[in-house]
DNA sequence: ATTGGTAATATGTCTAGACATAATGAGGCA
DNA sequence: TGCCTCATTATGTCTAGACATATTACCAAT
């Protein structure tokens, strides 16, 4: 139990904050004090109050602007948070199996797929792999996969049969900038078989192109099954 | 341009670090120096590394426990963030004129759909809407929203016919707790005919469920046009 | 009325030092 | 060997004060 002595901290004048503009004390687009003034009402030193509304902020909840000062936002356009999840944490998260199979691997070019044109260089020879990932021996998630053997030509002796691409990946591939994007699609072959689900079926799907120097390296769609959905609160 | 006798800014310790990390000069699940250490290798003091690691932590690209230290996180399960877009904002800001329609209003029961028993208190009284955002003119998003007229009376005078109900939830309602859900459906009457796509189409669907001391206020879901994703970089 | 410059001001960030707290790992004991 | 205790240690947070910087508001000149 915190001692009622305690100074407060941050965390306290944030729930404070909070509170207050929840009950409307501070209503949309109102100016709340200054920073040294709020310190002084809380007692505390300032940093303490900035650190609390320095968040609020990056929440969203707050807006704030030099000179102009901090006021809460009127259209609270919040940034949600999502984890992007990793298959296998997940799976085992959930107290399953996890099992992982390599279903096809194949070499192509960038224009295999039209698709592929805003996302490889034009022509660029790739690893094309469909992977299936399982909970308890069930279908959980396909991965379609595309690497490009241009920037990662180690990727050709990596047979992929046991260990994923993403693992791989992970291994392999330095920290870089990822693009992931959430869509809907319509399921057609092979997911359809993988996954066990007919064709048209309403998929959630998950898309992520990394790239290394400006170099796209891999291009990865990933199938759930219906019924999945990304959630978070706040 | 920065001046090079300037002192280091956290930001330039974040991105300092971020490209140690970057090209494994720090690899995966390296523990790298006490922050008293890199204070002394910036020539700047403690908490200017501190608010750098911190912020790195926050983005998933560390991991800090307490007397063990901070170590690169081997699979980074990093966390995105995602704009929760407001309609009305969305389209103006791509340069269209956004139209509004309420296509139906009508009162029912929390026991309506199945899947609102989960949601609201059993046989609640809700209001039930569907309406349609028009950007040019032309459908982009249907609304399917449910309010609770147990914990929103007020909802029962609001016409909705000009004002979309999320613009008049945000001045009714205090700041709340809010789940926001991403999931694909098939698309069915009345969506197939507002948004004018076929049944079973994939459709990118957006659901929010928002409380009040823990009390349900509304559920909303929204579908977009086929092709619709969102997106986030990082 | 419009423009341009300037002082005032709120936030943004840093410093140096302090104490709090969680977690580890070593040593002692059964 | 296995368990408990405790000192050590790295992070977590706060303070008081300082300077930097963006932005506003006001005043003067056009």
């Amino acid at each position: 139990m915190p001692d009622a002595n305690d100074r407060l901290t941050y965390r306290d004048i944030k729930a404070d904050i909070m509170a207050r503009i929840q009950n409307r004390r501070w209503g949309p687009d109102q100016v709340l004090p200054a920073e040294v003034e709020l310190a002084a009402s809380y007692g505390c030193a300032r940093a303490t109050v900035n650190r609390a509304l320095t968040e609020l902020t990056d929440e969203g909840i707050l807006e704030r602007r030099r000179k102009a000062g901090t006021r809460v936002r009127a259209a609270p356009l919040r940034a949600a948070r999502f984890e992007i999840p990793i298959v296998r944490r997940q799976i085992e998260e959930a107290g399953a199996v996890y099992d992982y199979r390599l279903i096809s691997r194949a070499e192509c070019r960038a224009d295999a797929e039209p698709r592929l044109g805003g996302v490889f260089a034009a022509g660029e020879p790739l690893l094309h792999l469909h992977c299936l990932h399982l909970a308890d021996d069930r279908p959980f998630q396909f991965e379609n996969r595309f690497i490009s053997l241009a920037a990662l030509p180690q990727a050709r002796d990596a047979a992929f049969d046991h260990l994923g691409p993403n693992e791989w990946l992970v291994s392999a591939v330095p920290y870089s900038e990822v693009e992931v994007s959430f869509l809907a699609l319509g399921a057609e072959a092979p997911v359809t078989t993988q996954l066990g689900v007919e064709p048209g079926q309403a998929l959630f799907c998950m898309e992520r192109t990394t790239w290394w120097e400006g170099r796209t390296l891999t291009n990865v769609r990933l199938f759930h099954l219906p019924g999945y959905r990304m959630t978070t609160r706040y």
